[in-house]
DNA sequence: TTGAAAGCGCTAACAT
DNA sequence: ATGTTAGCGCTTTCAA
């Protein structure tokens, strides 16, 4: 038990040099098929596996790739990583996946396999992680891919959705709907989407000539206990709105939470739409209204591009990737 | 960029040693301050980053533990997920997920983290793997720690539930409530925790001397999919029931479904249970009753026996640990 | 307390 | 087509 056979050890067996017992192993050509018989029957004999850190260190490559995400709970993450996988052990890549839980800490001390050279790459999905650190990593020579934003680096390759677009989008739908007094739960002020979101809620105000009102506006931190304190802060300013439009569904749950309580019927006192098809949306009464990205999408293109410019040493010509969301219109912004 | 410093370059610019260098990044007492100071201000100032597989290599570890699960957006399983992060963490050691999306074949893969030794130990959460192979590589000399069943083997920890008793549990609230004809979707026939949820189902029926129907009983796959096609397998047969009891929530979600299709009411005409406190039962309509597991203890529980059995060599007196579920009784099962 | 040197297991350059 | 050997970057024994 515990025992560990070496490339030396098929090869004293096997009668032939630790060199051909690698070539073996590495498909190279250059070894007679009988050789390699021969080779392989000791191996399987012997239940030989290659050490990996002998590997690793030699050829200066792990085959790892890294993903970082927030909460492994959610389903938009989740789906992002299930399409990081895929592509990833098409090409022979493992991936190894780090939930932060929120945790800047985490984040960063999970960037520490990328400099230990543990990993290869890393794809970070909405980062905490300042630009200015991400930069400077990046600048040392290793590999980083973002999704949900973009850098401004030749070598970082990221993919992100239109947030200006989907939140014009969700604006129309609503004003379409017969809504003039649209409240707005953005994310975490200081978060990249935020600027976006409001941008884009703000042009679809102007362009149906409906006067912005400020104090409509409300910032949650993305869960549902986010959402449920801003929509208490929104009803308690008395300004009336007739629907809600929350950065995401998480926060939306919260919106939820507050109506019933209120006892304010959704979509007929209130109507609510969400961001992201949380997959929880679907089985709520009524079903909730959202912008679906396509998460599993993102994260089987990035990583297709992280891991060919690891392969390749060019620059990426194509490094910045957007792709389209579609908005799901369910119950709770409907039947008015 | 790219440019990787080594101990040597450390050494040589401190005027010291590489021994040094490796001893003042190990912690060693064998050191002065003096030396110690001078040499970490040459690591901070180069920004050196030890070489992992050259450490691995030489110290014959990783210290990464690998979690294997059959879908991480199950919220049954990341929470599991978090326990081990958080323990593992404050023991310094990393921690890898694979995300098998119910592959036998991609559990086997990952397994091979552990033979070529990438990773020190792997928790493997409800394995699809054979009994026989998992514990034929621990045979090998391979810690592994398995969550949902328990192995003979003196060197695989364990811990689960008691699924008989929260089985009966379950049956004994449901006939407290009234209810005679209790319909059984258990999972699929060949998972341990089936025999023993049905284990539980049949006694519990004995103990209140309703007779047993088998024709109440299907199986399903653990998914919404699964849920639905066996509930409408079971309206199918046309022998009357007025509750069900789902071997996961999952598949009670597919029960919602079937029901909301077929104009069923639930509770009125059909009492739900499911199992696992799936985050999505709090907000169904009517919110599900379900048996909440200890998840996060039991990954936390059980990766700490886990490295301390990586480190101690002795054989652990105490392997298998089994932890007691809740019932959660809501509206899927009240107010007939 | 510090340094010199061997060696962890593998691959690739070079020699045969 | 196959063998010999150096070396990847680190830690640790042994010697000073």
């Amino acid at each position: 038990m515990d025992i560990h056979f070496k490339i030396v050890d098929v090869a004293a067996k096997a009668g032939v040099s630790p060199a051909t017992v690698s070539r073996v192993l590495n498909d190279s050509s250059k070894v007679t098929p009988k050789t390699r018989a021969k080779v392989m029957n000791i191996i399987h004999e012997l239940g030989y596996q290659p050490h990996a850190a002998a590997k690793n260190l030699r050829s200066q490559k792990t085959m790892i790739v890294g993903v970082i995400v927030p909460d492994i709970s959610n389903s938009y993450f989740s789906e992002i990583i299930k399409g990081i996988e895929n592509i990833a052990y098409s090409k022979k890549y493992k991936v190894v996946i780090c939930d932060t839980a929120n945790n800047e800490e985490k984040e960063l001390e999970f960037l520490n396999l990328l400099t230990t050279r543990t990993i290869d790459g890393v794809i970070m999905v909405a980062p905490l992680t300042s630009n200015e650190t991400i930069l400077s990593i990046a600048d040392h020579g290793y590999l980083i891919g973002i999704v949900g934003k973009k850098l401004e680096h030749e070598r970082i390759p990221c993919i992100l959705t239109d947030n200006v677009k989907f939140s014009m989008q969700v604006v129309h739908h609503l004003v379409e709907r017969g809504h003039r007094e649209i409240a707005f739960i953005n994310g975490s002020a200081h978060a990249v989407d935020s600027f976006d979101r409001l941008e884009g809620y703000l042009k679809a105000l102007k362009e149906h000539n409906i006067p912005f009102k400020p104090e409509l506006i409300e910032n949650g931190n993305f869960h549902e206990s986010g959402g449920y304190e801003a929509i208490l802060r929104l009803f308690a300013k008395k300004t009336p709105f007739t629907a809600v439009y929350s950065a995401n569904d998480e926060m939306a749950l919260g919106v939820y939470r507050a109506c019933a309580e209120l006892g304010i019927q959704i979509p007929e006192q209130l109507a609510v739409v969400g961001v992201d098809n949380n997959r929880i949306g679907k089985y709520l009464k009524p079903s909730l209204t959202t912008v679906k990205q396509p998460n599993y999408t993102m994260g089987a293109l990035l990583v297709e591009k992280l891991i060919d410019m690891m392969n390749e040493d060019e620059y990426a010509e194509n490094r910045v990737f957007t792709v389209d969301s579609e908005l799901l219109i369910r119950g709770s912004s409907e039947g008015r």
